[in-house]
DNA sequence: GCCGTTTTCGGCCCGACTGTTTTCAGTCG
């Protein structure tokens, strides 16, 4: 995203909050969150589409916000929003994500007791002045205390692959319960979003009560939080909470759906069978008091006259129009891909040998492994000079002739130096199999030159985290990341899907955004052990995501004609 | 504030639970 899309889809979420606390209109406050997300989904610069006169096609955005997008882009601010934020106090917007509260509460709170901000707030809890305003209770504030300890506790959510190993066991012990007929996550966990808040698990069962029972007594719970007849809910190891909702198999198909969300995908939904007669709960799909679906997802969503949306895609972005007219992408698949296209071996900094790598490789399945150490430059990774290059390529040709494991691809990861070259000469580039690029170094500079300049390169065949982000822990670096996919495109280069659980880079807007122009792909889990090898899956749920088919990634390509593919590239 | 095969005005997503009440407002998912 932009900055400048940034900037004005913050000012439009907290607009929205502001309106919340005051009291304004609830349709006003939707609008502005849902324009608010759908400007932090649109990849382009809000300047470039102002210029064309076209800021009033994107839907959500009419009138009055474009207007006010128009006045940020001239004036740098927006007077209305200014207005509103000197309504009430800075310190009590964040004040709205504490459970329990809400901003009525927040709004009286302020009013009657001047509470501006987390502290005040403690104070009139406390002393008791805020339980006797009315229509307030002590067991009110009894919850909103709760809800700040939590809140204060459990800020930051969880990386999908953090959780991802926890909870694929959960599922296959609840799975192999005879009393439990099925077992899925739901929520974000399930769309393959790379971060999760807390996670929940439905199961189909006709017998509520024992299905949560069981969950209870699963042997990583370390605290049983709630246990009742159809919803329980346990902290496991790590402090990652999970919420079971046990279902009779009749509305399971329904409940799925309505927990899987996204919440702007739900509401759109709903709308749509709204206009048809139609009403979608968790409970199923009504035709006046009528259950017209609800076993399975599929006829939930054929109820309203759509095809079945895979998970990933349910974000409201386009997905409900193309199933409506029954033209949703036929997404990569988590059995499709033949082989991992970026990992590390002990040559560089991983820690296993070429050998084990390709042993388990074959465990999972892949017919290769494209080992991609770092390049001489990279001292901090122990990057390969010539000698060992040559060394790594002798007991490549050894390993593959074994035949023992899968086929390794002669790979490297070549750091792009400052000015734009490869941390290897040409000649030595051209004897590798499957070079890929990337920046390791200058990551305030603006990277954009320089790896355009990379992608000159004739013997370059991919481009590497393309934005270095690191989740939770640093942004991107500075780039016109619209550029480097132009250039990609037109040096007949491949983008990589970096699958390792803090990177997930290139991710689904930028994924989308890359395919629209006609880039293809390629993922690697940039492993650096063996017990990393996993986290293609959560690559693939990020492909997803983005809305990639088979056809935009070269791993679901067998071995010869990946080798072909990228030879033909040079 | 957005939006339009019942509409340029009058709608805009649903149900459960809790706590405060005695018919409902607030919060959550």
């Amino acid at each position: 995203m932009s900055k400048l899309n940034k900037e004005i889809a913050d000012i439009f979420f907290k607009m929205a909050d502001a309106l919340e606390i005051i009291g304004e209109n609830q349709f006003k406050i939707i609008a502005y969150r849902k324009a608010a997300r759908v400007i932090s989904d649109i990849p382009e610069d809000l300047r470039k589409i102002y210029k064309e006169g076209k800021l009033k096609d994107i839907p959500g955005i009419g009138e009055g916000i474009s207007k006010k997008i128009q006045e940020y882009i001239e004036t740098g601010s927006i007077k209305k929003a200014e207005e509103v934020f000197s309504k009430i106090p800075e310190g009590i917007i964040p004040l709205l994500s504490v459970p329990s509260l809400g901003p009525r509460t927040i709004a009286v709170a302020y009013q009657k007791l001047g509470v501006k901000n987390l502290k005040d707030l403690k104070k009139v809890l406390k002393d008791g002045s805020l339980a006797k305003l009315p229509g307030m209770g002590q067991k009110k504030v009894d919850n909103i205390i709760k809800g700040i300890e939590l809140w204060q506790k459990g800020k930051e959510r969880f990386l999908l692959g953090e959780i991802y190993p926890v909870v694929e066991d959960i599922i296959q012990e609840l799975r192999g319960h005879k009393k439990i007929m099925d077992a899925v996550p739901a929520g974000s966990y399930r769309r393959m979003k790379e971060t999760v808040g807390d996670v929940d698990i439905l199961v189909a069962t006709k017998e509520t009560k024992k299905a949560i029972d069981v969950f209870c007594s699963l042997k990583g719970v370390e605290r049983v939080l709630a246990q009742g007849e159809t919803k329980g809910s346990c902290i496991f190891e790590g402090d990652i909470q999970v919420d079971l909702r046990a279902l009779p198999p009749e509305s399971f198909g329904s409940a799925l759906q309505y927990f899987t969300g996204s919440k702007a995908h739900n509401v759109h939904l709903r709308g749509i069978a709204k206009q048809k007669g139609l009403k979608i709960s968790e409970y199923g799909v009504f035709k006046k008091d009528k259950k017209i679906a609800g076993e399975t997802e599929e006829e939930v969503y054929k109820s309203i006259g759509l095809i079945w949306i895979p998970p990933e895609m349910r974000e409201d972005t386009g997905e409900i129009e193309l199933a409506l007219e029954g033209k949703l992408p036929d997404l990569v698949d988590y059995d499709d891909l033949k082989g991992d296209l970026h990992v590390h071996s002990k040559y560089s900094d991983g820690s296993a040998t070429l050998e084990e790598l390709a042993i388990q490789g074959r465990k999972m399945g892949y017919e290769y492994i494209a080992v991609c150490d770092h390049s001489q430059g990279a001292k901090y990774a122990g990057g390969l000079d010539l000698d060992e290059l040559k060394k790594k390529m002798d007991e490549i040709k050894k390993v593959n002739a074994k035949r023992t494991g899968c086929y390794l691809i002669m790979g490297a990861e070549v750091d792009i130096l400052p000015d734009g070259s490869l941390d290897y000469p040409d000649e030595i580039l051209k004897e590798i199999d499957f070079v890929v690029a990337s920046v390791h170094t200058g990551f305030k500079k603006d990277n954009t030159e320089r790896i355009l300049k990379a992608l000159e390169n004739p013997y370059v065949h991919g481009l590497s985290h393309p934005t270095g982000r690191l989740l939770g822990q640093r942004e991107g670096y500075t780039l016109d990341i619209e550029a480097v996919i132009d250039k990609v495109v037109q040096e007949n280069k491949l983008i990589e899907l970096n699958a390792y659980y803090e990177r997930l880079d290139l991710y689904d807007v930028y994924l989308r955004r890359a395919k629209e122009k006609g880039a293809k792909f390629y993922i690697g889990t940039d492993a650096h052990h063996t017990g990393q090898l996993w986290m293609i899956k959560l690559g693939i749920g990020m492909a997803r995501r983005g809305w990639l088919e088979k056809k935009d990634v070269i791993n679901t390509m067998g071995y010869k004609q990946v080798l072909k593919f990228l030879k033909s590239q040079k």
